[in-house]
RNA sequence: GCACCCGUAGUUCAAUGGAUAGAAUGACAGAUUCCGAUUCUGUUGGUUGUGGGUUCGAGUCCCGCCGGGUGCACCA
């Protein structure tokens, strides 16, 4: 039977690119070739397409909102947890066959991006980006330190002069200032909005080259400065529809005791919006632009609870799709001085973080010495894609909901259980099928028959029931919503691989049949290699 | 105080309720000298925080306790 589907798939193989279970056997189709297994243990029929997505979904995509940062100082380490798993996330469901749609919800209004513009203002003496050759997110996060610093100062002289430490707080003339400013931005006074506009421009430029440098992009970006008003009409509906409540004070607020929660406030007396209020409106907003199947924010687990009163808010207002939002709710990053404060200095920044695992990268080629025939570009984008590699796969194999240990010092592994160690098994894999090629009574393996091979060797067995794998690992990823699924998956078919080859010649193998299916066991191995690491945003060089 | 999340080898992490709880790292011993040694094989290391319960079967589900974290703003 494996040899009948192999043929007829061999004949079709340019039509085909997709997996399947057929009869109890798993095929695996991949980029115009073929691949058919002679055993397995999956039982139900079952279709995986990866290349186009049902048409069905087209209309209803998955939106994944991630990455979500603020404009007043640059990304840090949690922010690159987010972001990878946003992207991961996104690319798994693609690769199931949803219509994705990846987009960011960008803070980029409020109290701390004044704090920044203020500090600017005052003591900037009109530094820029290019006058200062600062990236632009990291100028004005370095004003938004120098804003806490005064701050702090002159809260300790009011302290001092008999002042409690609350009233101090209140009455520092940097924070009125601050907020004076606000209240500008928010009456659309033109200097302060030019101003933002100005420093906003700079941070976009700032982020646009840390997303390029983490390989992570958007379908659409959203702004908080045109959303932060969308929710109140919801807000009304859900009055007029007797399912939320208005205090005396003209407060508007949701009573969630009944599903186990407390009251909640949706809007502040004075009538402006709260955070939730804009959650509510986004919600609905997209909801009426996509039909979305659904909704998946990537956000920190110190936001479980706001996510559940969303949920239910929009559940009582009776909108069927409450249901379809789902927080992807992802755990901290600690340090090994504790947690990261980003007061105190004990955050990790993105950008400095990147370098330090490329020139790391860098150092450890080198003292290999392989490849020092290589062009410096060439050279350079292969430590680009080392050490990114091994950071994005040190953060993806843990499980999201997780908290996990970041150790800098120590520095992330090239060794082991880590990215760079799977790399090198698709390096292995790209060096022995280079080397088939290049013997040519191998070249043409259009007649091969695998069907003879019945009596695979442990080794033989072991990789290719890893390699059959990849469809189910890949559905369960998207269940769970889980890159570290795939990433604990591909560094079992990585080992496989390192043990398969240490015990098998592959191209001067006992005989050319022999040769001719370990060849193509290698060639597979490869191809689901390199699709699962892209998956998690991971490249792979032909050499390293 | 109330609510939610987490506790697995020394350390960092795995394990759709299912077989003897697995890797990596560390230490030690060995193999391959090659189609790529960032390799492979072995030894070492566990009362899964703790006490009960449900189940034919619990690291996994339920309850209590201990430890760690987060949330409970007319901030976002």
């Amino acid at each position: 039977v494996g040899a009948e589907i192999g043929n007829y798939l061999s004949e079709h193989a340019a039509e085909v690119s997709s997996f399947n279970v057929v009869k109890g056997f798993l095929n695996l189709v991949v980029n115009n070739s073929v691949w058919l297994s002679v055993f397995n243990d999956v039982a139900e029929d079952k279709s995986y397409g990866i290349s186009e997505p049902d048409s069905s979904f087209v209309d209803a995509p998955v939106l994944v909102e991630y990455s979500s940062p603020n404009t007043n100082k640059p990304l840090h380490l949690g922010h690159v947890r987010n972001n990878l798993l946003g992207y991961a996330v996104a690319e798994i469901l693609k690769a199931t066959g949803n219509h994705v749609k990846k987009v960011n919800l960008v803070n980029d209004r409020g109290i701390h991006i004044c704090k920044s513009m203020l500090a600017w203002k005052k003591y900037g003496n009109g530094e820029t980006p290019e006058s200062s050759g600062m990236k632009g997110d990291h100028l004005v996060g370095k004003y938004y330190v120098e804003f806490d610093k005064i701050n702090k100062e002159e809260v300790a002289s009011l302290v001092t002069n008999g002042n409690s430490e609350e009233d101090a707080k209140k009455k520092a003339p940097v924070m009125l200032e601050a907020q004076e400013m606000l209240r500008k931005w928010e009456a659309n006074d033109p200097e302060t909005v030019a101003l933002w506009q100005k420093m906003n421009t700079w941070v976009y430029a700032g982020f646009d080259t840390t997303y390029k440098m983490m390989g992570v992009d958007f379908d659409k970006m959203y702004y908080e400065s045109q959303t932060y008003i969308l929710g109140k009409e919801i807000v009304q509906e859900g009055l007029d529809k007797g399912v939320f409540f208005k205090k005396d004070d003209g407060s508007v607020w949701v009573d969630l005791t009944d599903e186990g929660l407390d009251q909640k406030l949706l809007l502040r007396s004075d009538g402006t919006s709260v955070y939730i209020t804009q959650d509510l409106g986004t919600s609905r907003l997209r909801y009426q632009e996509t039909h979305f199947s659904r909704l998946i924010y990537v956000v920190g687990n110190e936001q479980d609870y706001h996510f559940k009163v969303l949920k239910l808010a929009l559940k009582k207002l009776g909108y069927d799709w409450w249901n379809d939002l789902h927080h992807l709710s992802y755990a901290m990053v600690d340090l090994p001085s504790g947690k990261m404060k980003s007061r105190e200095g004990t955050v990790v920044d993105a950008d400095e973080l990147m370098e330090e695992m490329i020139s790391e990268a860098k150092r450890i080629t080198k003292e290999l010495g392989k490849l020092d025939d290589l062009a410096s570009d060439e050279a350079e984008q292969l430590y680009k894609t080392i050490g990114l590699g091994a950071l994005k796969y040190y953060i993806l194999k843990v499980d999201p909901e997780k908290r996990m240990m970041f150790n800098p010092e120590e520095s992330i592994d090239f060794n082991g259980h880590s990215g760079p160690f799977i790399q090198s098994a698709y390096v292995r894999c790209r060096s022995v099928m280079r080397k088939g090629d290049s013997v040519t009574s191998l070249k043409n393996y259009k007649d091969f028959d695998p069907s003879f091979y019945n009596a695979l060797e442990n080794k033989e067995r072991d990789l290719l029931k890893n390699v059959l794998r990849y469809p189910e690992v890949l559905d369960e990823a998207a269940e769970r919503f889980s890159p570290a699924v795939i990433a604990n998956y591909v560094y079992e078919l990585a080992k496989a691989y390192n043990g398969f080859y240490h015990e098998h010649a592959v191209v001067d193998a006992e005989n050319v049949e022999a040769s001719l299916f370990r060849l193509k066991l290698t060639e597979q191995t490869a191809r689901v290699l390199k699709m699962a690491l892209a998956l998690l945003g991971i490249n792979v060089p032909e050499r390293m």
